[in-house]
DNA sequence: ATGGCAAGCTAAGCTTGA
């Protein structure tokens, strides 16, 4: 099963720019996005259908134009659920998950919280994911939960670890809980397969950061202990350029 | 230390993002 993950900032800004032609070369069986931005009666949901893309479901925010999840599937999943019934979290359209027969996958978009005001939203926000994860994984196991953490885990995982240490991102705190979320029974695939590589998911638009390459690691495929031995490929894939992240890929046997 | 860019709101400037 191959599995993308893009936070797309805004489904039909992506769309003008390509990203459908893209979806069709790369071919993953299932697609998590983030940050669509919209409601499916805002654009052409059937343009993923004409590429294989038969089971799509899409989570937007109450608020238009902001934030939203999606999980596109060549493969009819058993199940869908939309957020996690806390409803805080879930008017932001934030959470959603679809179970196939042997893995369940969760597309993720934490709250950033670069605006001072909204840190402590984002603070709570990943204590209770990581509570509804740990009830979770009692019944679904085999757990694959993809998307925009909103955070970088080590010094390898940004372009400038010591002048950012006090930006939200890369704080100690949530690189802490990233760490722990870890330990508490995932794999951070991309690491996991690339030791050492330097490779970033997402880059500001300004001051030509991303020609630059002054980026940050942000986006994960978080793969469950269970399915450990099943990761074929995790890679990242900075050819696409329809967002100001780009993709990160999963395979799985 | 600051600002810089982009998407999408709504109708020229604001909000949000990391």
């Amino acid at each position: 099963m191959k599995i993308i993950s893009y936070n797309i900032n805004g489904i039909r800004a992506a769309l003008r720019k390509g990203l459908i032609e893209w979806l069709r070369a790369a071919d993953p069986d299932v697609v998590c996005l983030q940050e669509i931005k919209a409601t499916p009666d805002q654009f052409d949901p059937s343009v993923f259908e004409a590429i294989g893309y038969k089971y799509n479901y899409w989570y937007p925010a109450e608020k238009k134009g902001y934030s939203g999840v999606a999980i596109l599937s060549k493969i009819e999943p058993r199940d869908v659920e939309y957020g996690t019934g806390i409803d805080y979290m879930d008017i932001e359209g934030r959470t959603l998950r679809a179970d196939f027969d042997d893995v369940s996958v969760i597309s993720l978009y934490l709250p950033s919280g670069t605006n001072p005001l909204r840190l402590e939203h984002k603070l709570k926000f990943m204590a209770d994911f990581q509570m509804y994860v740990d009830q979770l994984k009692i019944e679904l196991p085999n757990l694959v939960i993809c998307g925009d953490y909103n955070i970088c885990h080590e010094e390898i995982d940004i372009h400038d670890p010591v002048r950012l240490k006090n930006t939200s991102g890369y704080l100690p705190v949530e690189r802490e809980w990233i760490g722990k979320f870890i330990n508490n029974g995932f794999i951070d695939s991309f690491r996991h397969m690339n030791e050492d590589e330097i490779q970033y998911s997402w880059w500001s638009y300004r001051a030509g950061a991303r020609q630059r390459n002054k980026g940050w690691r942000i986006d994960y495929n978080m793969v469950a202990e269970p399915l450990k031995d099943r990761i074929k490929r995790a890679v990242i894939l900075s050819d696409a350029v329809h967002s100001d992240h780009c993709p990160v890929l999963l395979e799985l046997n």
